[in-house]
DNA sequence: TGCGGTTTCGCAACAGCGTTGCCAAAGTGG
DNA sequence: CCACTTTGGCAACGCTGTTGCGAAACCGCA
């Protein structure tokens, strides 16, 4: 049954048979996502319908559902185009307010972030990963208490981002790289517990990619792939518009793949993983070869995906940005129709602000799944 | 606007807004799907219910319309189990037939299925790919027209697979491995106008990952990977129930992923590609080599993108069938989780009988996008 | 044999969705 | 000043899945 119940720590329930309140909601958070993306210019009624598919009409019933709910709200006229001007509609960011968790090996950075995905405050400090789940635990609660302080409107719930692996469905970590202890923590309702607030628990990788995607960081047809090179090397995947997590939510493993058969042993056991062969390169200094493999490693995933973008960050990378940027997309040019490379915008937080994206996303219908089409292109008829 | 006009040849046309008619579609498109998947077992509307999550109520109104329609239609009754007999329900095969057309270079396969995917009537014979388009299109042509008479009720149209590369929203083909003089042709839009018929132009491997997800081969989560070695290598994805096929619809290049940095030439530019490695081994009989080679890239594939499954297939593969599935599955069962692997089932034509689904996919609901779900699973409530 | 319980399924009324038809408001351009 | 265009709301409508209720068909027990 897909009743409005959200589906507290149960199991997956497919249930893919779509109700009049799904409908709704899809269409909500898709009007949603585009007053997001319009951002402080707002978009008019006649525009979200030409954007939509919909019926000026239901575009009118809709937003005044959310004008209703205070989420969204007139704001002024635009210059008419030959008729009467069109009503300016934008969002209201203060409505409401999610936390942004990110847990690194050695800090912990923790920032509230309102409906358009500004920072409203952030707080970051030292954290030692492997101190224990009770002094993390304790950490992260006192952090968000700080924080949440500065929220206005309601508190949606806190996403929080760690380096992976770990199980996104059920929110419980596996063996950490570097930190085995939390193997089989589950993190997520921990959280919850203490914090009296949804949780919901992802890689950073992933986290970055998300909030890629709601600043508009996507292509035209919504994919990309997010490396980032930092003390190790893994990928956020944006496939349709929506972050790839694969059957058990393990996707993104990209720093394991093998790119030089029989090479240097990994510690994962294998042979001439990308991410043994990179961070060696590292360690000597000599970026133009690292960003040779990672290129080789990026076009191997182009190739495979079929993505329109490709997006580089990570502590070590930005280091060097252009230098990486440049030798990743020498080795992309090189390769069939050339992909765009680019490296991450700078003056923002990626992950912390992905991982309260984590929370928002469903807000706005970047959740996956949903994508109610019709035409279906592809077919020719006499 | 996403009017119910099956969009011609024009442009991509987003319009990801769901009106009623979408909701309907969707729901019909799954609930014939399920039926399908019950084969000639059938499923009770009770059945139907619990698997789509919507009301029984609602079942008994899209079964009557599809039993209108003559899609379903009722066959019997199942044992009690406590209460009323549930009455069954089946797909009615011979509603509505589908071509499938297979160009494969020196050979072209014509088959005409039902609605279950049954093969009625196949017919082989040699082909030149390389004889150029009017050659080839009038032996399409002909084939095509003897297959038809065998087709009962309505025939929905023809669905094309032939190697790669190409473009499937468009229908145009690419440089064609071997056979350049196919750039640019617009072979959907020229076969639809010879036949009279709706046509789908897709890739061979494409086609049979369709076909096995139809036949119900992907596993609970819907995604995995189909391996194809024959005169090259190639791989169709299914991620999330549908083929992946990528921003421009070029998704599966595994063959050209570079496994040996530095490695051999290979006619695409680059060194070092998994198809010169593991068409060089093929060539020394080595088969364990191939399979170990043919595994790392598996290995590669299935931890970037969290895969459930990899089946193989193709002509000098299924001829060490037992070898390759072994070595392969060594390769994998060392790395983490143990993905399974299995051969692509005997005695069925896998990559024709794709290509017909390619026309049937989209009244099953198995087209990608649709796939409008509520409950955001991941967030735990405290 | 009779009766309560269970399961399946349909008819009728219903609430809610986007759509259609119509009209008011507010600009532009002759 | 009068067309004309564009924007947007109100009311009625058709259609969706849902709810309430009842009939049918079977099991199990007395």
């Amino acid at each position: 049954m897909n009743r409005t119940s959200p589906a507290a720590t149960s199991a997956p329930a497919p249930a893919p048979g779509a109700n009049l309140t799904a409908l709704r909601d899809h269409n909500t958070a898709l009007v949603l996502g585009l007053l997001r993306d319009a951002g402080p210019d707002g978009a008019s009624r006649a525009e979200l319908a030409a954007r939509t598919g919909l019926t000026p009409q239901a575009v009118s019933k809709i937003t005044a559902r959310l004008r209703a709910a205070g989420l969204a709200a007139e704001a002024g006229r635009r210059a008419s185009t030959g008729g009467k001007p069109p009503t300016v509609l934008r969002l209201v960011p203060d409505a409401a307010h999610a936390v942004g968790v990110h847990l690194d090996r050695d800090a912990l950075t923790v920032t509230l972030v309102d409906l358009s995905g500004a920072e409203t405050a952030t707080r970051t400090s030292p954290l030692d990963l492997g101190a224990g789940a009770e002094t993390v635990l304790d950490a992260v609660t006192a952090e968000v208490a700080r924080v949440r302080a500065a929220a206005g409107g309601t508190l949606l719930g806190a996403g929080v981002a760690l380096p992976g692996p770990l199980d996104h469905r059920t929110g419980v970590l596996h063996r950490v790289t570097g930190f085995p202890q939390w193997d089989g923590f589950p993190l997520r309702d921990a959280l919850a517990g203490r914090l009296g607030l949804p949780v919901v628990v992802d890689k950073d990788t992933n986290a970055a990619a998300l909030g890629l995607v709601l600043r508009g960081c996507a292509g035209p047809a919504g994919s990309f792939a997010y490396l980032h090179l930092g003390t190790g090397l893994g990928a956020g995947l944006v496939l349709g518009g929506a972050v790839h997590r694969g059957a058990r939510t393990g996707a993104g493993e990209f720093g394991h793949q093998v790119l030089r058969l029989d090479g240097p042993p990994c510690p994962c056991g294998n042979r001439g993983c990308i991410e043994v062969l990179c961070l060696d390169a590292v360690a000597r200094g000599d970026v133009a070869e690292t960003a040779r493999l990672l290129g080789t490693g990026a076009a191997n995933l182009v190739r495979l995906l079929d993505i329109d973008l490709v997006l580089l960050g990570g502590g070590t990378l930005l280091r060097d940005a252009a230098a990486y940027e440049s030798g990743v997309r020498d080795v992309l040019g090189g390769t069939g129709d050339a992909v765009p490379v680019a490296v991450t915008p700078a003056g923002h937080r990626t992950v912390v602000e992905g991982a309260a994206e984590l929370v928002l996303a469903s807000l706005f219908g970047r959740e996956g799944r949903a994508r109610l089409t019709h035409p279906s292109p592809g077919t020719s008829r006499p």
